[in-house]
DNA sequence: GTATTATCTAAGTCT
DNA sequence: TAGATAATAC
């Protein structure tokens, strides 16, 4: 071997090395058999993902025979462009990176025949999927009260994540026993038929895609055994938040060559409600004894206080692992407290701190981040921010794809792809509305069951099913059918976005959404357009990918994958399950109060309270330089106001890290606080520039009424207010009021039996007494 | 079948 | 408060 070569490659590889620390270093160089990295807060996991993922390519080890998992694909991406300038080349592209769920998507679509789907199958998102059980349960006739679908949606999410199929569910008699228990005997039968239906529409929902990666995975040992050998090393980032499906699934993937790194901290698992699992942490090493564990320990992000004050915290939990997190940055301010008296001056606090803090500390929007528990939390800080002008972004709540416009367009793409998808169906057969109504698809979906065929097949061939449906509704069934074959057939020879801006032009979408010109309409056509845009931006990045790769693609991405598109200078607003793993100069916390924050549903159970706490302690740990809490006395709650005691949490943490912003005893109310709150609300200035913060809904109303009430007194039929006119139901009554014009004018009539009417005048047939 | 209005009920976190 | 559903009118 030439020896000038093999040196420049040590030389490379020591230049890599010399960026991490010692531990860094050893958890980088064991490459080979399984390591567990515990990596708490800050102390640089992503950094020694990365590293040794480079250190693995520039080894020699192929980046094909490579697969990572990150929680979300935009820490995929960032992952795969600083592998790619610490190596100088593009071999990151070849990596299998991605979150569990686009990975194994990715797979199931490639052997989806194995499992007898098809590869073009659809996902269902949430929405779908309840929508899907709520026809369930109305189909077998049940009180939707006591079966309601989100709920019966967790129990067959949580079966999946614990591979227990609906055959072995319905089978088994402690869950049996447990469904009668609480009233639900026939949860058994929704799974079952839910997933029936689910593969009958080709669809598979989001736990699927690891249930049937396990399936895949266990009745087809070749595809095993392909798999084994191709993914040589493999990588998992917060190890702490894979639930046991995934768990098997890295087992059985790992079992040949068994170089897996799994790199996690047990202090920050926050997603046990949807499977996940620390016991898995122990599991690894009971499955892989000689498991070689690593441990960081220092937090390279936050000021001494915060680590300290978030250890305090974290110290109060029953189950962990010992861990020392020490950091030797400077000391830092201390936490904050500030109380408010309605969560709306609570915003006003954190949006006046900011404005403040910026010019203080010479910082940009950027660096700053409100997290609080739940979205729901987001419209007062969002009112209190526009107020001063500051900009800011949400992540998560109610993301873009979740909007009803751009569900109806993307139904229209799922459907070409997949005709048998059952949701996208329901969604827009009937929208825009073209006289398909409830009537007839209840004859269809009627029909399609009893035959164990799916929707599409009925309304494709209407006549071997003997549909009852007049020929008029018959004809646009068929002229609809025709429409989703034509956009089909164009699928694989007409490029992504000429075909999908077709669909939202043909469809008449763009019309029906260009006709209303209400502030709401207005903004749900842009947001047609911005789709349409981010189909154009697919289309020019991959030309030979079609609508249905832009479909799958799309469907499993997180809120946090989004980019910013005009790259602002914003502050982040998002949940703090949102904020895992990111990192923020100054970071407020909101909405500290007890039934919040620990929210009333955790306290319960020990588990439940503990996994609050880690929350809290993620949250914490947020923070590089400084750290505020806010709570209030009173808070909003399905419309009625409440109070509020302040969080647990906050008596936790170390009193000498900790400064209340308000003198006296902090659990005396009213105080001495009365100043502080003035010289918040005081210094906040509404600015002139900024728009109405009034509702959308309010503007809608009152431009309805203002149209409206354009009175123009008698007009054609002679007919006058006063006068007295028969009704062929109501009877006799007396016009009390007309108003409108021409075909659109109405009448207010009071009749003797029935009382106040409003009448169109076009519609209704009056005879005039006198 | 469609459009408007009245009433109900729900918000815990995410793929 | 606000979105979802049921009721109502044509």
């Amino acid at each position: 071997m030439n020896k000038s070569i093999l040196t420049s490659i040590e030389a490379q590889s020591m230049q890599f090395l010399d960026d991490l620390n010692e531990e860094q270093q050893k958890a980088v160089l064991a490459t080979e058999g399984p390591t567990m990295i515990l990596a708490g807060a800050g102390s640089g996991k992503t950094r020694v993902l990365t590293y040794k993922i480079a250190y693995l390519i520039q080894q020699g080890v192929d980046s094909f025979n490579i697969l990572a998992l990150t929680f979300t694909n935009k820490a995929s991406r960032e992952m795969k462009s600083r592998i790619s300038s610490l190596l100088d080349n593009s071999e990151s592209l070849n990596l299998w990176m991605g979150t569990f769920h686009s990975i194994f998507a990715r797979i199931l679509r490639f052997e989806a025949q194995k499992i007898g789907y098809p590869s073009n199958f659809t996902i269902y998102d949430t929405d779908d999927s309840k929508s899907l059980i709520k026809t369930i349960v109305k189909e077998l006739n049940l009180d939707d009260k006591i079966y309601k679908p989100g709920l019966i949606l967790n129990r067959i999410s949580s079966a999946k994540n614990n591979l227990i199929s609906a055959k072995e569910y319905a089978d088994n008699i402690n869950i049996q026993s447990d469904d009668l228990q609480s009233k639900k005997p026939l949860l058994g039968e929704i799974y079952k038929r839910y997933e029936l239906r689910c593969f009958k529409a080709s669809a598979m929902d989001f736990d699927d895609l690891l249930f049937k990666t396990n399936i895949l995975l266990r009745d087809h040992p070749e595809v095993l055994f392909k798999y084994q050998d191709k993914f040589k090393y493999i990588l998992v980032d917060e190890f702490q938040d894979t639930n046991f499906s995934q768990y098997l699934i890295l087992k059985k993937l790992s079992a040949r060559f068994e170089n897996i790194c799994v790199v996690g901290d047990d202090a920050q698992s926050i997603y046990a409600f949807r499977g996940a699992n620390i016991q898995n942490i122990l599991n690894f090493k009971n499955d892989f004894p000689d498991v070689k564990t690593f441990k960081l320990e220092r937090n390279y992000r936050s000021t001494k206080n915060i680590v300290n004050a978030a250890n305090s915290v974290i110290a109060k939990n029953k189950d962990q692992f010992k861990k020392d997190i020490w950091t030797d940055n400077e000391e830092g301010s201390k936490i904050e407290v500030f109380k408010a008296f309605t969560d709306n001056e609570e915003g006003l606090i954190v949006a006046n701190h900011i404005f403040s803090a910026k010019q203080n500390h010479q910082l940009n929007n950027k660096d700053f981040a409100i997290l609080y528990r739940t979205n729901a939390q987001s419209r007062s800080i969002e009112e209190a921010l526009r107020r001063k002008n500051i900009p800011y972004r949400i992540y998560g709540g109610m993301s873009f794809y979740q909007r009803k416009e751009i569900k109806d367009l993307l139904a229209y793409y799922k459907l070409t792809v997949n005709p048998n998808d059952e949701e996208a169906l329901k969604r827009i057969i009937n929208y825009p509305t073209r006289g398909i109504g409830k009537t007839s698809l209840e004859k269809i979906t009627l029909k399609a069951s009893e035959s164990r065929s799916s929707l599409w097949d009925v309304i494709n061939e209407p006549s071997s099913f003997q549909l009852k449906i007049s020929s008029a509704v018959l004809k646009k069934i068929e002229e609809f059918v025709t429409m989703i074959k034509s956009f089909n057939a164009q699928l694989s020879s007409v490029n992504a976005y000429k075909l999908g801006e077709h669909i939202a032009k043909s469809t008449g979408i763009l019309k029906d959404l260009y006709a209303d010109k209400s502030p709401e309409g207005l903004s749900r056509y842009e947001n047609i357009h911005e789709l349409l845009n981010g189909l154009n931006e697919f289309s020019e990045n991959y030309p030979d990918q079609s609508l249905s790769e832009f479909i799958s693609e799309i469907s499993l991405l997180t809120d946090a994958d989004n980019e910013d598109k005009n790259n602002q200078d914003s502050v982040s607003l998002m949940t703090i399950h949102a904020s895992k793993g990111l990192e923020f100069s100054f970071t407020y916390l909101v909405g500290l109060e007890e039934g919040l924050f620990p929210s009333q549903l955790s306290l319960n159970s020990r588990t439940e309270l503990e996994e609050e706490r880690r929350l809290f302690y993620v949250a914490l740990t947020r923070g590089e330089k400084n750290v505020c809490l806010t709570h209030s006395e009173t808070r909003y709650r399905w419309g009625s106001l409440i109070s509020c005691e302040p969080s647990r949490f906050i008596s936790e943490i170390d009193k000498n890290l900790i400064h209340f912003n308000y003198s006296g005893n902090f659990y005396q109310k009213g105080s001495s606080f009365k100043s502080d709150r003035e010289s918040y609300v005081k210094s906040d200035q509404i600015n002139p520039n900024t728009k109405s913060i009034l509702p959308k809904q309010k503007l809608v109303r009152l431009q309805k009424y203002v149209k409206n009430d354009t009175f123009k007194g008698d007009d054609l039929a002679d007919l006058k207010v006063g006068a007295i006119v028969e009704h062929q139901r109501f009877g006799q009554g007396e016009i009390l009021e007309l108003e409108g014009q021409d075909s659109n004018q109405k009448a207010t009539i009071m009749f003797e039996n029935i009382g106040q009417k409003q009448l169109l005048l076009r519609f209704a047939k009056l005879k005039i007494i006198s």
